[in-house]
DNA sequence: GCATTACCCTGAAAGC
DNA sequence: TGCTTTCAGGGTAATG
């Protein structure tokens, strides 16, 4: 599950790879993602350019090309975007693939199509409604804790839906929510609105710390995350509570629980979590 | 207007 | 062992 980190480490292993080469065809295969793939806009936007930049914003990578115009992945719950030997077979699950100058391609696969592949002018792009109600990015420049503070006012969600809440804060996803709680000492299930100021500061100094140890992880491969090059990340060995219901807390003793919240299943530990 | 739930999808794991 | 059921979740539409 790409959350921020591991959209970032993929950006970092891509971007020296990337730019500079020359889309010189593509293949879009006919199953759809959450959106179709847009054969034709592919086509107009990618076909004999080169690539200028890799950039993330949020869970997003964006591919900017000669010519303003921007490839837009995101890849969902299981989507790799790997570049190899364009002479690899394609592989299950295969939506599209480009081929550049030099013998490679860039391929993305999505077994569970929760992902999404767009070709969009750069122009404008903030607009565009994917991006449009698109909360900060927590680490560029760092969040603080007055800031999630003022973005949380007037709601009343449990802190893990807030801190989830890609209109807040971008990128964060169940994981790192999960871990960041975790090491601020607040209970999930607490409501924005019983926070101090203190906790808020905690919370953010949390996310911040959790997102950059993560992407100095390379990320966190639960199941089949990798960078470009399809290296795993590491991630996963410093999570403290998250997939350890019923484990011992490594801080108190404690015992992990595991409880559902905004549909996502959501870990703490009593003992430390107040 | 806000909060919560349902839904999309497939592979892995659990259950029988 | 092998089949069936359950679970995982990002983002958004539908519902409360």
């Amino acid at each position: 599950m790409p959350e921020l980190p591991e959209v970032e480490v993929l950006r970092r292993s891509l971007e020296p790879r990337l730019v500079g080469r020359r889309i010189e065809g593509l293949d879009v295969h006919a199953r759809s993602l959450r959106e179709p793939i847009s054969r034709r806009a592919f086509e107009r936007a990618a076909l004999g350019r080169r690539i200028e930049r890799v950039r993330r914003r949020g869970k997003f990578l964006l591919v900017d090309l000669e010519g303003e115009s921007t490839l837009v992945f995101h890849l969902g719950m299981s989507g790799r975007l790997t570049l190899a030997e364009a002479s690899r077979p394609r592989e299950p699950h295969e939506h599209l693939s480009l081929s550049l100058d030099g013998g490679e391609r860039l391929r993305l696969r999505d077994p569970r199509r929760f992902g999404l592949a767009l070709a969009r002018p750069t122009r404008g792009l903030e607009r565009d409604a994917h991006f449009a109600r698109l909360g900060r990015e927590p680490l560029d420049p760092p969040v603080d804790g007055v800031t999630l503070r003022a973005l949380a006012a007037g709601r009343r969600v449990p802190v893990k839906n807030f801190v989830m809440d890609g209109r807040a804060v971008a990128g964060v996803g169940n994981i790192y929510a999960t871990e960041a709680l975790f090491r601020a000492g607040i209970r999930p299930t607490r409501s924005v609105t019983a926070l101090t100021r203190a906790s808020w500061d905690a919370l953010a100094a949390a996310i911040v710390a959790v997102l950059r140890e993560a992407i100095g992880s390379g990320g966190t491969t639960l199941n089949d995350f990798t960078d470009g090059a399809g290296a795993r990340g590491e991630f996963q060995g410093a999570l403290a509570v998250y997939g350890r219901a019923g484990e011992t807390c490594g801080r108190c003793g404690g015992r992990v629980r595991r409880v559902v919240l905004g549909g996502r299943g959501t870990f703490y530990c009593p003992g430390c979590q107040r």
